[in-house]
Parts: structure tokens; C-alpha cells; sequence
DNA sequence: GTGAAAGCGCTAACAG
DNA sequence: CTGTTAGCGCTTTCAC
């Protein structure tokens, strides 16, 4: 194996030239420094990452805690991984990964043994029990999503709220009076998840702001509860002309069961989601897209930000972003 | 932080016997054991991962590149991810994440810095430019996929060949006899690609094997494309009773050409199907699956074999499973 | 069955 | 601007 001193001896500098050399934190004569450059070069050398790792308490890696339960879109998923890969390459780190079945257990082993400078956690929920560890962990943590107090802590979310009234904006610059909200399943009100709770709220106040009456239903994810979930709104609110669904799994149900219940898209009824892009995409749903590569990549910089000693926000939420599809048309007028 | 000194002096013992109580290389009696265990437990000990590998050149961190070109299965990819890394963790390892995007670059980079004890590298192809490079490398590697030249390396793929067979014997037990192979475009082809060689090799030997007549075309990913293929295979052999589809793409759009060129299925036309098992779900398919699971598996398993220095074979190849759903019934007698 | 001590390869004072 | 050197925390001979 080719060490630093195989590199300083090649060079005929010192050791610790060589090192700061490679970390660029003294200055080094511009003829010192492509010697050792090229003697690097030549040797193939590399620094052995467990005695740079134990010299200097950092190991320019971060972890990656996944969230595996059923139901997470994968896909999306997928793209917030890549995001944050590469962004962290970009910084000179790699991503140690972590599924999140090892609960507190594996942050703390992981946090212990200084395997990483820091943690990256996804779809942290409201009473996340892994976040007062968090806490406490000397490294610093970026968590995605929102749990209930943000203090002392970094966290990235898509501005939920933002989002919710984001469709009903849509909506009713479409001449749209009577809108409809297909929620999640109503377990997930129960379970206090944040971004379903406030994606609603955001939807009420911006419905109530503009004057437009409003119908929220929760829906589990079968076609049998999507349907009676939409028949249900459509009896509540007869002049019903358009519908906000935030919920992944029934959005495949929905088309169909607004066709059982005699009503076009979008002729008849207007239908905006929150969901992933790809989703959207493929159902020709005009939506509110999850923002999951510009997720990952902010994770990362908050995080790199962090380790720098720069002081970063608590909060940072991103706008969200509407692209128009073929699912929503003007209100017909009649 | 805790260090092993710490223990050792909590302990009343040397350093040395904590690490061989942690390590299990030298017998220690049980009271020294028990002792040193609780003086760990009581201080929160963790061993220092970087002074470990600078010690011990072993970083308990395997590789895990992972393909990120357009097409692959997200996921299935992801099944594949959660078993290594929980079958990593079963022997104590960790999983570093490597997108192939950094190519051999990324690979010497890591492997030179000792980062990790060894690679899983996913869907590799026949001409892989990396291959070479991973013969070369220290640390043993394990592929998932199937190179043209295995010698040398340790491989784990499903047997494709063997896949495409298991899908006429299927069929041909049902009594067909004319059977349409609907494959990958054919730029897939023509860039050699093994699994999708190998699966249409062993689906026409079957074939060839059991006396019925195949007919087999490429197809691209979009409707148009596969109606076009769809309608000439029926028009190459009338008679045709059975499609096996091997083109994750395409299979959303097999169903509807069959309707529109007035085939019913299965009753008219049975179709088997090579792809994820969810896929297959979804579209309610006869499938042979792609064991995303037991390849995750089997490739830690393997890789961790070697790294224990025990011998293993070159290449393992997991037998197709076919799971029987309602896209196929028997052949319409008339 | 246990201890003492010599590194593993690098970084970061300290010294010039 | 560069060299010397003392650790970082652990494993692993060597010695008893």
C-alpha cells in the first residue's frame, strides 16, 4: 500500500507537506505543491480514509436513514437518494446508508463508533422517537420532513401548507366554487402526520381566504373506499366541479370512480394532486409535484453548511410548485 | 468519548483484553468477560470505526454501486438495497452507497482509500467497463448480472436463460402451441445485453425443445411501438394462443393491443410475463419474478464468504420462479 | 488466561 | 513556506 510517506519521500518533502497539500490548509508553494501532485499522481496514492478518519475526527461521510415502511413511493424516494448522493459527492463526501429498521439502536451505534460527520434522516413524522437522540448525537442531523418542535434542530419539508392552498389557488383562478379534498387514510390523521394535517389545513384556509366552499373526506387506499369516498363528497357538496387528492395510492382510483359516478375529467370535474412527479406525470394530473431531487439536494447542503459551523435556519421550506396537466380545465359555465 | 482505555481501567483489565472480548480472537474467562462486558455497557462504549480499520484493514463497510440509468425498476432496485443492507448488517457490516455515475474513478477512489472491505456492484453487463477494473482491485467484489467473461469473479444473476424457458413450459403445459416472445427494444439488443440475450435463448431452445412453434420481436417502450409488434407477431403466426413478455415497459400497453387488435386475455390469448413481482401484481400476470430479495441476499452472503477467505463458485445463478396469475388459462380448444 | 507495547497512516500543533 | 513529531484509538504480536 502506498502511504503519505511514500508520497513526501518521493517528493522529497515532508509528510505533513503532503497533507496539507491534499487539504489545502496552509499555503504551499505553487512548485511544491504539482511535485507532490504529480508524485500522488504517479504512486496512484490515496489516504487510507480510517487513519485520516482517526487523525482528524472527520470522516466525510454522512448517513442516510431510510424510511422503509410500506406505502413510500419509491420512486421518489429513489430520486431524493440520487439528489443527495450526488450532492454529497460534490462536497467530497460518500453516504453510508442506514434503513431505518435499526431505529435509535443504529444511530447510536453509527453515531458511537464516529462512522459519519452527520445524519441525513427521511420522513421524520411528528413524534418521531429517533429525534430527541438526535438531539443529543455530537454529530449534526438534517432531518426531511417535520417533526413537532423544531428547535435545536435542522429540518427541510415541502411547505405542506403552502401546497394545500397552492391547488386551491389553482382551482379557483379556474372559476372553480365548490372544490372537494380526497385525503389520506383517515389512520394517518390519527397517527399525527404532519405533512397530511397541514397540507388540509393549508386547503381549508385558502378555500375559506377565497370564499369557495369546501369538502374534505378521507379515503383509504382501495378502489371500494375511493369510490365511496367521492360519491360521498359529490352528496355532501352537489355542485362539486373540482377535487384536491392528496393521497398517492388512491389517485389511480380516482379517474375511475368519478367515470362510475357519470362525471368527466376534466369536463365535469377538475382534479389537482399532490404527489409525485412521475405519478402525475403518467396519470396526465395536473399536480403539486414532490419536490424529492431539490429535497435531497438542500438535505445536504444544510447539512454541509452545518458542519462548516455556519448557522442554518431550523425550517427550511420549499414553495411548492404546480405544473399544469390535462386533469383541470376552466369551470364549465352553465 | 469513551475509549477502549477507559473500559480497560473501569474494567481493572488491559486494553488489549477488551478488544479481544469484543473480538472473540482469544479465549477470555467468563468473570474477565462479563466484567469488561459490563464496564462497556455502563460507559456506552463504541468502538472508534476509523482507529479500527487504521489497525485492523477492516472496515466492516461494504460497497454497494448501484445502476441510475434510465429504465431500471426503482422498485425492485430497492428491494434489492434493503435486503443487502439488512443481510450487511446480519454479519455486522455496513453499506456504503456508490451511484454508478462516478464509474471506475469512484470505484479506485474508494477501494485506494480502504473505505470499504469489499463491492456489491448491481446489473452489471456483458461489456462493463468496470469489470476489469474490479479484478484488479484489493478488495473482493460480487456482481449482480452476468459479464461475458465470469473467470475471476463472483457472480449472482437470475438464470435468465432458464426464465425464458420456465415461461414455454408453462404455456406449453396449458397446450398451447404457437407462442409470440415479445422482448426489449431492440437497441437493447444490439448494446449486448445479457439478461435480455439470454432470456430469448432460453425461450426459443425451450421451444425448439417441446415441438412448438415461436415467433419473437423487439419492442419499444411506447404504445405505438408495441401494437406495431403485437400486431405483426399475430400476423407472422395466426395461430398464435400465448405471449411471453420480457419488457417491463411494455407491458402496460401489451393488454390494451390485444384488446384493440380483438384478442381477449387469457381467454384468446395468454400472456406470461418477465418482470418484478409487483409489476406482475399490479397488471394481474402470470409472472416469472425477479428475485430482487434473494439477489441482494445471496450477493452479501457471497461477499462475505470471501471476505472470510472461504471458496466460492464463480457464478450463482437463482433459479425462475413463476408465479401463475390471470393472465393465463389453458388453450382455447376449437 | 492476561498484559505491555509497537505500530496502523494520517493530521495538526509546534518550531523554525 | 516547510519540517519534526506527538498523538488519534485500536489490534496484535510478543512475553509471561
Amino acid at each position: 500500500m502506498v502511504t503519505i510517506a511514500d508520497v513526501a519521500r518521493h517528493a522529497g518533502v515532508a509528510p505533513s507537506t503532503v497533507s496539507y497539500v491534499l487539504t489545502g490548509k496552509r499555503s504551499i508553494s505553487p512548485q511544491t505543491r504539482s511535485k507532490v501532485r504529480e508524485s500522488i499522481r504517479l504512486l496512484g496514492y490515496h489516504p487510507h480514509a480510517g487513519a485520516r478518519a482517526l487523525a482528524s475526527s472527520r470522516t466525510n461521510v454522512v448517513a442516510l436513514v431510510l424510511p422503509l415502511r410500506p406505502g413510500v413511493h419509491l420512486p421518489a424516494l429513489m430520486r431524493f437518494v440520487t439528489a443527495a448522493a450526488t450532492t454529497a459527492r460534490k462536497h467530497e463526501m460518500d453516504v453510508l446508508l442506514m434503513t431505518a429498521d435499526e431505529g435509535a439502536q443504529g444511530l447510536r451505534r453509527v453515531a458511537g463508533s464516529a462512522q459519519v460527520d452527520g445524519f441525513l434522516m427521511m420522513d421524520v413524522e411528528l413524534d418521531d422517537d429517533r429525534v430527541p437522540l438526535l438531539r443529543q448525537l455530537p454529530q449534526p442531523s438534517v432531518l426531511i420532513g417535520r417533526p413537532a418542535a423544531v428547535a435545536g434542530l435542522t429540518c427541510v419539508d415541502l411547505d405542506f401548507e403552502a401546497a394545500g392552498g397552492r391547488c386551491v389557488d389553482h382551482l379557483a383562478d379556474l372559476g372553480h366554487r365548490y372544490i372537494g379534498f380526497l385525503g389520506a387514510p383517515s389512520v394517518v390523521y390519527q397517527r399525527n402526520t404532519g405533512s397530511a394535517q397541514r397540507a388540509m389545513a393549508g386547503f381549508g384556509a385558502a378555500a375559506m381566504r377565497r370564499g369557495i366552499a369546501s369538502t374534505a373526506l378521507p379515503a383509504d387506499d382501495d378502489y371500494e373506499s375511493v369510490l365511496h369516498s367521492v360519491r360521498a363528497l359529490l352528496r355532501a357538496q352537489p355542485a362539486m366541479t373540482a377535487l384536491v387528492v392528496h393521497n398517492e395510492a388512491a389517485l389511480g382510483w380516482v379517474a375511475g370512480s368519478l367515470r362510475v359516478l357519470g362525471r368527466r375529467v376534466p369536463e365535469d370535474m377538475a382534479v389537482v394532486g399532490i404527489c409525485p412527479d412521475d405519478l402525475a406525470e403518467q396519470l396526465q394530473l395536473t399536480s403539486v409535484q414532490l419536490p424529492a431531487e431539490e429535497l435531497g439536494h438542500q438535505a445536504v447542503e444544510l447539512l454541509v453548511a452545518r458542519l462548516n459551523g455556519q448557522p442554518v435556519p431550523p425550517l427550511t421550506l420549499l414553495a411548492p410548485k404546480l405544473i399544469g396537466r390535462a386533469s383541470t380545465a376552466p369551470r364549465p359555465r352553465g
